[in-house]
DNA sequence: TCATTTGCGACTGAATCGGTCTGATATAGG
DNA sequence: CCTATATCAGACCGATTCAGTCGCAAATGA
């Protein structure tokens, strides 16, 4: 329905343990995952991906693991999220390459559009600096009715 | 990943079309799945649904059909998506009931609760008469990072 | 050289989703 | 009253997606 992944929920948490332990040692899959009870294999996966999309870094080797290739301030929500599932398009006609049976005749695309926009801004408004820190000040995101 | 189901989809294609034919006859489902090359068995489906949340009345019988129950300035998308599909969550963590894995190890659950509240807010703006206009005048969400 | 750790693709079982079918009930009109 | 037209409800099925696993290759530090 309306609910992001397993896979991606992992991530945000892996990228927000690193984001904690940043400047300390290179954390590997194993170390992440048995913190939060968390397969250890599915780990991995999930930070390779965030790997290839150079959310991450790894650390190849004995002692090796993973860190964060940017401040956490500069990763967004969305980034992890569309690093691990894909873009984030609300409904299968938004993408460019759309092949909606409805087709042209569908009369809601174009609202739902906006409705993915002001989403997607809102996902790209929230850091992971913001997740990790107490105070939470509210930010107003602009949304195209 | 992310997005909403086809039947979301085709619950809030039926709405709006319902609205641009209020006060009018009432809308057979086969009537408007045919209009957008849907289904009429599974557009059938979906009016259902709208009907038991009370979101579009019924009228059975011989020339009956489907009517919106409220004013189309007061259905949200909110409404029709999870008269649908049900609740919003974007996590499995987030709900009452909550049988997450990783508990309250989890670091991510707060944070993605705001960002759950936000898209809630941003999904109960946009009303039907919003998607029915042309103007789109831009509103502020206001968003607890 | 060897233990450790990432990288990648293939695979499986379970859950969800899109869509269909059947039968029951309600109602307007002749 | 009878029939055609609609909604209502739930069971059902095939396809897709998802969570999680496994095996093997490559890199690297000791």
């Amino acid at each position: 329905m309306f609910k992001l992944s397993k896979k991606a929920d992992y991530g945000l948490i892996a990228v927000k343990h690193l984001a904690m332990h940043r400047d300390q040692h290179a954390c590997s899959a194993t170390e992440i995952a048995e913190e939060y009870g968390i397969s250890t294999m599915l780990m991995a996966k999930v930070l390779q991906k965030l790997a290839r999309q150079r959310i991450v870094t790894a650390k190849h080797g004995a002692n090796g693991g993973y860190l964060l290739a940017k401040e956490p301030s500069l990763i967004t929500a969305l980034d992890v999220i569309s690093a691990i599932d894909g873009p984030v398009l609300i409904t299968s006609c938004v993408t460019s390459h759309g092949n909606c049976g409805a087709a042209d005749k569908c009369s809601v695309r174009e609202p739902l559009r906006r409705v993915n926009e002001s989403i997607l801004s809102v996902l790209s408004t929230v850091t992971i600096s913001h997740m990790s820190e107490e105070q939470h000040e509210p930010v107003l995101v602009e949304l195209q009715t």
